[in-house]
DNA sequence: ACTCCTTTGTTGTAAAAACAACCGACTTGT
DNA sequence: ACAAGTCGGTTGTTTTTACAACAAAGGAGT
């Protein structure tokens, strides 16, 4: 556990926290490092947990299949990234998508009850990874809210832009690259691949943009 | 403010916290009460805040419209419910919705940086109200993925039954009561008003479930 | 009771998306 | 080098949705 140290303190988890502190706080914490391999499970829909986690390797889609197979992309997880913080409540009920590793990775599971209870000992950055946690889970609400802001929008087209534009904002560039393929980009925004292509292309022959492969430039 | 201990009680943040504990708190973190009447703003999209607040009397709508005015209902919110949780972090950038009073409200603001610094002064409860506050997060976290979940499917007739089986499970029985008007709902739901009631009526011709108004009975 | 306004349902048309099938370019593994 | 698989783009067809316009029912206020 020791090696992702280094990554446990660029995390939003631990920013803050010295390495020392870091390291007292994962014997407090009782963390669990377990490794995954390409197409593992981390977690299934329907389970319950008591457990955060920190992705210090790797990568994590988190994804929902319905009925008829259609894939969901809800979210991409990368390193120093965590998960599940939003299902560990008194009656949360069950986890509602999986989580699957998209390259081999390595997990930290923390039991949440045990961060959000102050440790009688000394702990003494608890409450700042307290707050840490409460800013990332924050955050993690505005994706989410970002996310429904691109899906809202009518049309194939103005999904895209509306995604593409907020990326460039977000990489404060009209040149960006984006973190999906084409089918997961169009799993992200719920649409179909083809006619997402189709629309991708239509918008170059317009001049509205170009691309190439996942790096994309407003024009 | 006293008067609407009784509500702050029975509210999330507040949860297993005694009337006069509340008492107290509501000076130590400052508190403040404001009145709106029915069709004010309570925050504008872009606005920077640094309070979460409470409901604790009439209703609110969260809200937002693209550039073609198409609205989509983020979420309602309902007495004792909380805004604003997801907007206070460090570097959060500006909301991303519109918050409107649909009735004459009242809403109690609250400053989260005092809540997410356990004070050294007495407040014996602070530590629970923060871990209320964490865990009322982690719900409006699930309920977006849900609502998510709703419109990632890509039938209107998909995202209806969607919707209303989850609402039925939600109130534990197959005759159950919607939260809103038709157009509220095609906003949740971001489809097109007459199109998503032509095809709930198509529902009921074909036996699928029965309705009059907000009452709704799947089959 | 009357008007105004909101809500809901209905219909037809035009536009858009889904779907299916296929191709070529690249990768990966053997 | 070859085969198998993945990825991105293209096209044509079918289905679905958005949009616009209108009608009927119900409520609120005068």
């Amino acid at each position: 556990m020791k090696k992702y140290i280094e990554i446990l303190k660029r995390t939003q988890l631990f920013s803050g926290v010295s390495d020392t502190e870091i390291s007292a706080m994962l014997n407090c914490l009782q963390a669990k490092l377990l490794t995954f391999q390409k197409g593992d499970y981390i977690f299934r829909e329907g389970e319950r947990i008591d457990n955060i986690t920190v992705l210090v390797k790797g990568k994590l889609l988190v994804q929902h299949d319905d009925f008829w197979g259609n894939r969901n992309i809800v979210n991409v997880i990368r390193i120093g990234e965590m998960f599940g913080e939003a299902y560990v409540a008194p009656e949360s009920g069950s986890l509602l998508n999986d989580v699957i590793a998209e390259e081999d990775s390595a997990v930290i599971f923390f039991d949440v009850r045990r961060i959000l209870t102050v440790c009688s000992t000394a702990c003494r950055f608890h409450s700042m990874v307290i707050q840490n946690l409460f800013f990332a889970i924050s955050e993690k609400n505005r994706k989410l809210v970002q996310k429904i802001g691109h899906m809202s929008k009518r049309s194939t087209r103005a999904k895209l832009l509306s995604y593409l534009s907020e990326e460039a904002k977000r990489q404060n560039s009209s040149h960006f690259t984006i973190p999906f393929t084409r089918q997961q980009l169009a799993d992200f925004l719920c649409v179909d691949r083809s006619a997402m292509s189709n629309e991708l292309c239509k918008m170059r022959d317009e001049g509205l943009l170009q691309f190439a492969k996942n790096q994309f430039i407003l024009l």
